[in-house]
DNA sequence: TTGTATGCGTTATCAG
DNA sequence: CTGATAACGCATACAA
């Protein structure tokens, strides 16, 4: 059996649970003695309305307890006041933080978020684009997705759209990139500084393009520093504590030999320490260990680990009004933080 | 001025976005000969209908592309096809979890989940709760939520609701709750059995119910071993990092003396580890270390953590599933299953 | 400035 | 089994 989207059909359920429905917009303008489409240009400021009138269709709002249809108001007005995030996984730290701070900023402007994972797979993130616009939601939020800049236009055409973690442009479509390039020079060049020639680099999912800026960005700075770039030095990662963890573990037992590691994100980060512990190496001692994102835990990890600073609540914060402005018709400006060095103890026994 | 929930008075928008509807119901019945009743009877599984008919329908629900507006279903069917959400941290690696696994669970049902969070606070929580009924969402999910027994049956009374962290009977709504007296007891009866006699316990939030269960089975089991409950040796804690990092630091400077520290919960574990850490005490050799929830990270932190499997995606799982039922008139009977010790080289150098 | 009438896309209640 | 027809609650041209 074919299942169209956003039908349940065997979904076993006995009778609709009772309509909650109270009071509607029509029984606010009975109380008040104004006719219901004044209510509804008072509640939505759509016109110019008589002090007067206006004080006793609050009042009946009040008293009444009115709350707005959003059902009605998505069919009558076409809109649906729901905003669909993607994001690759939802229980991801990282991601955890900027949709708090997405839900933040929509939840004030009278939207709501859907929330949908995307799950590192550009197939599965196509099928959460389905999945949003058979919802009607009003515009989306793809946070690093891996979709074509092609696919994302062709979305934008439709739905306004902001997108975090690259840099294109296109009508109703706006995109927010941290600047990951710098945020790898950095992350290498502090390593350099302290002295570190035999750099190893856990590259993240080689076909997103925040992991590939990170490792354009290590090597940079190898170059700069007339270091010599070694694949022996590099790995493939995922992003994940267990990418990590194997690296380290295919490098220690290789005999392949380094002094400080640069991983693509903490979490990836988190992996190697673990790596580097069971073979008994200490951090920093033996060898440095940075990441890239100072998540919450690279500050209470032990030891706590250097890294490049990007905010995801700011993130989610920007790309949230950056939306809202599309939706307004306006054209977004914000601009994403620059990267910013994090020094903790496992680059630097001094550090905090 | 007052704002009414779901209403946004003052929105800045010039122009609304341009509708994407395409293909309506109507068409469909149209192109397949029908009635747009047949379809909708067809699409929902509502009637018995020829298979003739059937066929041609899909057809031309396949060869439209249609898809079913939801806020046309809701507005018709008094259904909305979404499921409140409430946790208390949206960025929190332990509820993220369970989110990811509601989300899969409902998104197969055809519905929607929205995410709110209530950020600890029983008044934010019941603030929650309204934003998600003026969403008229068809039923509630309360994540280890403060709110009185009382005030969720009230909300029972009007929307399906699945509670976890707690147990009570009402009409429209079953709980779901890990024995946290049960798990609290495992842990020091491992901390207890490995010959430790001192045992710190880190508390979790103290008007929270799980948080008093974990101090109840540690008192307990200290009680069976006739170890005196010694005050000193108890620190309020607020389940995050850096509550953890208090305690310890807290203990260490008043010269309090302890061998293993019990956290009632991982995040506070990793805060009391880099206590510790601070202090020149290793991790299990001076002090035995276990958290609770087994977060991926223990798995993955130095040196790995001990602790009491809870599982999350578990948990969201089968509240979803119980609330599924209660929408469809069934009595959910799904259990949590029972707490599970994880040992790990926090607690014992000789574990993995 | 304000009220009236119509329509948004479905589901549900009727007859047939 | 199937097709009209009436809601569902609100927003918006249009008229006043």
């Amino acid at each position: 059996m074919k299942k169209v989207p956003g039908t349940a059909a065997n979904t076993n359920r006995i009778k609709p649970p009772p309509s909650q429905q109270v009071v509607t917009l029509e029984m606010v303008a009975k109380a008040a003695g104004v006719s219901p489409s004044t209510v509804s240009r008072i509640l939505n400021g759509t016109a110019q309305v008589s002090e007067l009138k206006r004080q006793s269709v609050e009042q009946a709002v009040a008293e009444l307890g009115f709350v707005p249809n959003p059902m009605a108001r998505g069919l009558a007005g076409g809109r649906t006041w729901s905003i669909g995030v993607i994001t690759q996984a939802i229980d991801s730290p990282f991601y955890g933080m900027a949709l708090a701070a997405i839900e933040q900023v929509l939840d004030q402007a009278g939207y709501s978020a859907l929330y949908v994972s995307g799950h590192w797979d550009a197939k599965a993130e196509a099928k959460c684009i389905d999945v949003l616009r058979s919802r009607r939601v009003d515009g989306i939020i793809v946070l690093n997705g891996r979709l074509s800049d092609q696919a994302l236009r062709a979305c934008a055409k439709s739905t306004p759209l902001v997108v975090t973690g690259r840099s294109l442009s296109a009508p109703h479509l706006y995109t927010l990139n941290f600047d990951s390039f710098e945020g790898g020079r950095l992350a290498t060049q502090h390593l350099i500084d302290l002295g570190h020639r035999r750099i190893a680099f856990i590259a993240g999912l080689s076909n997103h393009a925040d992991a590939n800026e990170r490792l354009r960005g290590y090597r940079h700075a190898l170059d700069q520093a007339s270091i010599g770039f070694d694949p022996a030095l590099m790995a493939a990662g995922n992003f994940l504590e267990d990418g990590g963890l194997k690296a380290v573990e295919n490098w220690l037992t290789n005999g392949v030999k380094f002094t400080a590691i640069f991983a693509a994100n903490d979490q990836m980060a988190f992996g190697a320490a673990l790596g580097l512990h069971r073979h008994g190496l200490r951090v920093p001692h033996d060898v440095a260990l940075m990441g890239f994102d100072d998540l919450p835990m690279a500050t209470y990890c032990v030891p706590p680990l250097t890294s490049i600073h990007e905010s995801p609540s700011e993130l989610g914060t920007l790309s949230a009004q950056s939306l809202l402005q599309l939706l307004g018709g306006q054209k977004p400006t914000a601009q994403v933080p620059a990267p910013r060095l994090v020094v903790r103890a496992s680059s630097d026994p001094a550090a905090v």
